[in-house]
DNA sequence: GTGGTATATTTATCAGACCATGATGAATGA
DNA sequence: TCATTCATCATGGTCTGATAAATATACCAC
C-alpha cells in the first residue's frame, strides 16, 4: 500500500522533490561483514602480525554466525594475504602482512587478463628503473651494494649463456631495486617483472653484441651507484632500459600477451 | 626408516651437497585447486568475460566436491575480481576483469599495513608521473584532452576552495594518467592516488601562493599536451611533482601513515 | 634420551536442509 | 489490449551438525 503510491509517482513521470525516499538499500553478504571487521582490525594494527585471530568456533559464537559465513570470510582474507590458516593443534589464523608478492600477484591477473603489450611494460620500466637506480645510489647499504656487485660478477660471467644471462639479468634489476628503499617503487618493479620475463623467455632473443653492451652498461651503472652519484646513476639507467625496450619493441615484441589466440 | 638417516645429517650440522633431501611437501586444499582451474580458464580466455561459470551445484557434481569447497573457491575468485557474483533466478558467476581497481586495492592494502611514508608515494609520484604526462601528449585522443581541459577550468576556479581544489587537482592528475595509454602506469598512479589523498586530506597545509603557482605549473603543462609536445610535459611535470613532494616532506610529512600509535 | 603412542585441539570437508533473492510467466483486472 | 499482481522456480546465501585430517603436546616403553 505504502509502495503503491510511490509507483503512482513514478509512473506518473513526475519528480517531486518533497517527498522523501528511501535510498537504495543494498544487502551486505554476512560473511563479507565479518571480513570488513576483521580487514580493518588487522590493517589498524588492533591484530598485530605474528598474533592469532579467535578460531572458528569462538569466531561463531563472537560474531552469531554460522560457521559456514565465518570461514568464508576467512578464506577472503586469506586471498588478501591478511591471514595464513594451519591446521592442527595450535594451529588457526595467524595474521600477516600481504607483502610485495601479494601486490605482484594481482598485477600479474590484470596484466594477463588485460593483454597487456609487453611495450606498456617495457614503458613502465624505463619510468620506474631510473628513479629506482637514483634512489639505490643514495641509499644503499652495504650488504646491498654487495648483493649487487655479486650478481653483477655472475653477469659478466653468463655472457655466453643465454639462459643464465636472462636470470641474472632481471636479478640484478631487482636487487637494484630493493636498495632504493622505496617499497611502492620495489612491488611495481617485483610486479612486473614476472610478465616481462614471462614474455622474454618466449619470444625475445638477444645476439651477443646486445649483451656485452648491456654488460658495459651494467658496469657503468653500478659504478655511479658505487659512487653515490644519484644523477648520473638515473641518467645512465634511462640509457639502458630505454635501449631495452627500444630493441624488444622494435623486434615485432609489441604484441599483447596472453590470449593471442582470440585476437583481441 | 629412510628418514632416520637423514635426520642424523641434519643434526650433525655437516652440511653435504651430494645427499638429496626432499622438498617440503605442502597439501593444498580441494578448494584451492579448484580456484586454480577455474582461474586458468578465466586468464587463458576460455571463459570469456561476460560468461557464466556453471552453478554451484553444477560445479559440485562436475568437481565431486562439497558445496562448502566449491564455495570457498568461489568465495576467492570473487575476491580476486575474476567472477562477480548474484543471487536469484538467471543469478550465477559471471566472469569480469579485474580492472584497475583491483590492483588499487591491493596496493592501499600494502601501504596501509606497511605504515608506507607518504614521503615514498611521492617519490612514486616523480618516478612515475613525468613519464605518465610525456606518453599523454604524444597518445591523447580529442575526448581525453577536452575532459583535461574541463578539469582544468574546474581547478583555476577552485583555486580558493580548498576542499574543492584538492579533489580536482588529482583528478586532473588522473585524467593526464589515463589520457597517457599506458594501463600498467594508470593502474599504480590510481592505486597510489587513494592513499595520497588521504594522507593529504589528514594533514597537509596548502597555501593560496602554493596553490596559485600550481595552477601556473598545470597552465603550462596543459600546454605542452595540447602541442604533443612529450619533452617539455616531461620536464614540467617533472618539475611540478618534484615540487609538490620538497613542499610536502617540508613541512614534517614524511612519517608513516597509519598505525600511528604503535610508534613502528 | 630416543622414538613411539595416545590425546587434545584445530581446520578441512562433507551432507543436507531451509531461507532470500529476483526473473519469469500465468492469472487478473481495468 | 495492456498493465498489474502474484505464484513459481532457479539461484546463491545461510545454517546445522557431523566426520576426517593434521599437528602440537604429554606421556610411555625401551
Amino acid at each position: 500500500m505504502l509502495y503503491w503510491s510511490f509507483g503512482m509517482e513514478d509512473r506518473s513521470g513526475m519528480k517531486n522533490t518533497t517527498i522523501t525516499r528511501v535510498l537504495p538499500v543494498t544487502v551486505p553478504k554476512a560473511a563479507d561483514i565479518l571480513a570488513n571487521q576483521l580487514r580493518e582490525m588487522i590493517v589498524t594494527g588492533r591484530l598485530p602480525p605474528g598474533s592469532f585471530l579467535p578460531n572458528e568456533r569462538q569466531l561463531v559464537t563472537d560474531s552469531g554466525l554460522s560457521r559456514t559465513s565465518v570461514r568464508d570470510s576467512l578464506r577472503v582474507l586469506e586471498s588478501e594475504g591478511l591471514i595464513s590458516t594451519k591446521v592442527g593443534r595450535s594451529g588457526g589464523s595467524m595474521i600477516t602482512l600481504p607483502g610485495r608478492g601479494s601486490v605482484a600477484r594481482s598485477v600479474e591477473l590484470f596484466v594477463r587478463t588485460h593483454g597487456i603489450r609487453l611495450e606498456s611494460l617495457l614503458e613502465c620500466r624505463v619510468a620506474v628503473e631510473p628513479t629506482l637506480a637514483a634512489l639505490a645510489a643514495r641509499h644503499h647499504s652495504a650488504e646491498q651494494l654487495s648483493e649487487i656487485e655479486a650478481l653483477h660478477l655472475e653477469f659478466v660471467d653468463s655472457v655466453d649463456q643465454v639462459q643464465r644471462y636472462k636470470a641474472i639479468n632481471l636479478d640484478w634489476h631487482l636487487a637494484i631495486a630493493r636498495a632504493s628503499g622505496n617499497e611502492p617503487l620495489i612491488a611495481l618493479m617485483e610486479a612486473i617483472s614476472k610478465p616481462i620475463r614471462d614474455a622474454m623467455d618466449y619470444q625475445h632473443v638477444t645476439t651477443p653484441e646486445l649483451r656485452h653492451s648491456a654488460v658495459a652498461a651494467h658496469t657503468k651503472i653500478l659504478d655511479s651507484i658505487r659512487a653515490r652519484d644519484a644523477q648520473s646513476a638515473h641518467r645512465r639507467m634511462e640509457r639502458h632500459v630505454s635501449a631495452y625496450r627500444d630493441v624488444a619493441v622494435s623486434q615485432g615484441a609489441d604484441r599483447q600477451l596472453e590470449r593471442p589466440e582470440t585476437g583481441q
